[in-house]
DNA sequence: TTGAAAGCGCTAACAT
DNA sequence: ATGTTAGCGCTTTCAA
């Protein structure tokens, strides 16, 4: 940057201006025209570290994601990413910091750390569970600290999520319309809000319509088929089965069908299953399972206007939005007749 | 930190000393528990962001991605990560930027431009094709820059990669095993090396052995199902259909295998077909396919060790690898009696 | 409209 | 073993 000010023979300063998109304006047109050739040509860039040093922003955010082979997750985080970089309002876009968590380690302290060492402006939690409330919380008192996916009951920190419960409801009411008497759920890990009130909106439409819900009294380590197809095995031991199921993601409905077949039981006449998410995974099956579809974009796109809000102005007061999901009709959670 | 250089009446030095990995030996041990026991209390955070302005040096990484849903990638990303994070050598560990940056589109060049002006120490681009040549040549000439799973033929950077012919070769040779006399490949984009490596190792061996392949003078724009879909209609479309065929990726294996059913083709009998990755989706069909498994954690220790070994010493003689992948043997791959 | 000067928080070289 | 000093590259008053 000196020897671009030498050359040209201007003060640094007015090449900052020159070159910034909000103080541009400061500088006589031709001097600036003259100072961005000069720049382009000599192939300068800035140095966003000073520049963060000396403006206390870094035009930065955190986020930190529990596992990045999560469908649900990558979408949601590819979407607020673009939207973030695209974010022309203040010619600034925010470059992300990505860092993946593993599920419930408590290393998501850690890394709140090296993103708070490294002044982001503002961090996006997705798939936060009940123990990482403190630590949030903590690092919500130096930044805007956003939740997106799942949310977390003890503490009140603007989040974007998907009505889970409303999901939830969705799947027991095509159940009862399909005349299912006896149903059963594959649960995910009960620390996570998302999955606590998919159950919830289940069972309180199952047990409003008298339909039996048959409760194993456990519930999937992980969100994952492994551990679905363990759950499915408990099912399918109990002496009165389920005429459906309703696993809490795609991932563990693959889990339960596999123990299916195992047994020899057909997928879908057999026990009817629905899943969540609308996954790849539910279309490319070679019978594709019905499944409840997040609204990714709306989810994504609440939760970067959230950061964005935030960042401008630290008191801005938010409004946590949770969105409706669909269910995707495939057809596996019809009954068939005995 | 001058406040805590106050209260505890050392200089500001000290602390910074007392503080690192490195150089905490210079300081008396007495005093350096007492820092530190201070620092912890006061919840002392170091600022990245001065530290790397002052060091010239921002223990961070670039990754750049083309697709964070393809999960080779994704699972390489990972492992790099993982094992850069895990760096101790010198107390110091690499923070990654990450940036997806979609496929061919050439905006390569702005996602390189904003890890430069973060003063990366360093770059690694996955899935690189030969249109980036230019642009990662001109970023190597400021910092290290090591390619991962896909290199480039015009440039000689580093690289971490799969023997994609030795793949493409076992293939063949499965094929040959089986007594077929007419294949075929789906081809990914001809503008990665991956793809054309692959189709290369296989033609030889089909040459070699007189096996006719069928040449559709077309392939794939992208590595995905829909596009895998559309090749194999032209191929079935064919007047003399091959016995088995080759896709360069599951995910096109997966478009074939629709393309198949459609036509009422019963899969696997019909033609036989092996992919390429072993991906979940290979494993999760109702009918598990064959396919290649890529060697994912030898090509990420690579790339890490090449980027470590790069950042302490640029002159490094650092040496290109290509790990051998695996036939993972589902029986899809086998010719039915006529 | 531009320049001069100060300083963001840290670390490295040098001095003690 | 610790303190002193200088300065990394930028942006922002304030002054001209």
């Amino acid at each position: 940057m000196r020897a671009l000010a030498d050359s040209i023979g201007v003060d640094r300063a007015t090449i900052s201006r020159a070159l910034s998109t909000d103080k541009a304006h400061l500088v006589a047109p031709a001097t600036r025209d003259l100072i961005r050739a000069a720049a382009a040509a000599a192939g300068y860039r800035a140095d966003l570290m000073a520049a963060t040093l000396r403006r206390g922003r870094s035009d930065t955010v955190g986020i930190l994601v529990s596992d990045m082979m999560n469908e649900v997750l990558v979408r949601v985080m590819r979407e607020i990413v673009t939207d973030l970089n695209r974010d022309q309002t203040r010619g600034q876009e925010l470059t992300p910091l990505i860092a993946e968590t593993g599920d419930g380690s408590g290393h998501i302290g850690h890394f709140l750390r090296t993103f708070l060492s490294r002044r982001v402006d503002a961090i996006i939690c997705l798939s936060a569970t009940e123990d990482d409330a403190e630590a949030l919380q903590a690092a919500a008192r130096e930044v805007p600290v956003v939740l997106a996916v799942r949310s977390i009951s003890a503490i009140d920190l603007p989040s974007a999520t998907c009505d889970d419960g409303a999901g939830g409801a969705l799947v027991a009411r095509h159940f009862l319309a399909h005349h299912h008497r006896v149903v059963c759920q594959i649960q995910g890990p009960q620390t996570a809000t998302t999955f606590r009130n998919r159950a919830a909106g289940f069972s309180v439409v199952c047990r409003e319509a008298g339909v039996r819900e048959l409760s194993i009294g456990t519930s999937a380590r992980a969100a994952i088929s492994s551990e679905g197809r363990a759950v499915a095995e408990a099912i399918l031991a109990t002496p009165d089965r389920p005429t459906a199921v309703f696993a809490h993601n795609d991932s563990m409905a693959l889990g339960f069908i596999e123990a299916m077949r195992h047994q020899g039981l057909a997928y879908p006449d057999d026990i009817a299953i629905v899943g969540f998410n609308n996954t790849e995974l539910s279309r490319v099956l070679a019978r594709p399972m019905s499944t409840v579809e997040y609204p990714v974009a709306k989810v994504s796109g609440h939760a970067a206007d959230l950061v964005r809000a935030l960042i401008k102005n630290r008191e801005f007061s938010w409004e946590s939005k949770s969105f409706d999901p669909q269910l995707v009709d495939r057809g596996t959670g019809v009954k068939r007749p005995a």
